[in-house]
DNA sequence: AACAGCCACAACCGCCTTAGT
DNA sequence: GACTAAGGCGGTTGTGGCTGT
């Protein structure tokens, strides 16, 4: 590593909540630099605030279309069902969520969901031959993003998939869902 | 009213990956 | 190809608010 230039350091950095001046600091600062480059975003906002606080802050809290609290009933089945299929990958499962980001439905999962699915586990009468194929999937789930450029289905499992469709589809609110009657359809025609 | 315990959520930390030189 | 900085991601922690005693 090169020595570090001068600059805030870990205890110069302004650090804990957000305040709403510096939201809007950080909000016109991405207007003129764009949010990709949090460096410079950080160093021009005039914020006290590294790259990757930033960024958490815009992706999280400040971007558009952001929905916050309020996750219904339809979106929290399909976390559940996503994580089954997707392990822990925030990521992906906050894609396939429009307006809801990886750290909302992380925190909501660690703070509802994970019970309520280890309850589910503890029945496995409810368990249904998706969620079979889907923990099949997720064994694989490295390997099969690896590949997500071409078709591809699971070595172990009876069930072929195209990846692309899982991990592609168009995040528009209507979508959404037939993504997830579709991941059921391949149990039902099984 | 005061306190303790719990819960939800915002933010930070550390690691890994990627892009640039 | 090696090295560095920055971005991205998941795990974890800190804290404020709520609820029960």
């Amino acid at each position: 590593m090169a020595p570090r230039k001068d600059g805030p350091t870990k205890e110069t950095m302004n650090r804990g909540a957000w305040t709403q001046e510096e939201d809007q600091k950080l909000a016109q600062c991405i207007q003129i630099h764009g949010a990709k480059k949090w460096k410079t975003v950080a160093n021009n906002s005039g914020l006290n605030r590294c790259g990757k606080s930033c960024r958490l802050r815009w992706l999280n809290y400040l971007r558009p279309n952001i929905k916050r609290g309020n996750i219904s009933d339809e979106e929290e089945d399909l976390i559940i069902r996503l994580h089954k299929l997707l392990g822990n990958r925030w990521s992906l499962i906050a894609g396939r969520l429009p307006g809801r980001t990886d750290n909302e439905i992380k925190n909501y999962w660690n703070s509802h969901l994970c019970k309520k699915a280890s309850h589910i586990e503890e029945k496995p009468e409810t368990s249904t031959a998706q969620e079979t194929i889907a923990q099949d999937n997720v064994v694989g789930d490295n390997a099969m993003l690896e590949n997500k450029d071409s078709i591809s289905g699971s070595l172990d499992s009876d069930v072929i998939f195209n990846v692309n469709e899982f991990l592609d589809f168009p995040t528009e609110e209507p979508y959404v869902f037939d993504w997830v009657n579709k991941f059921l359809e391949i149990e039902t025609n099984n």
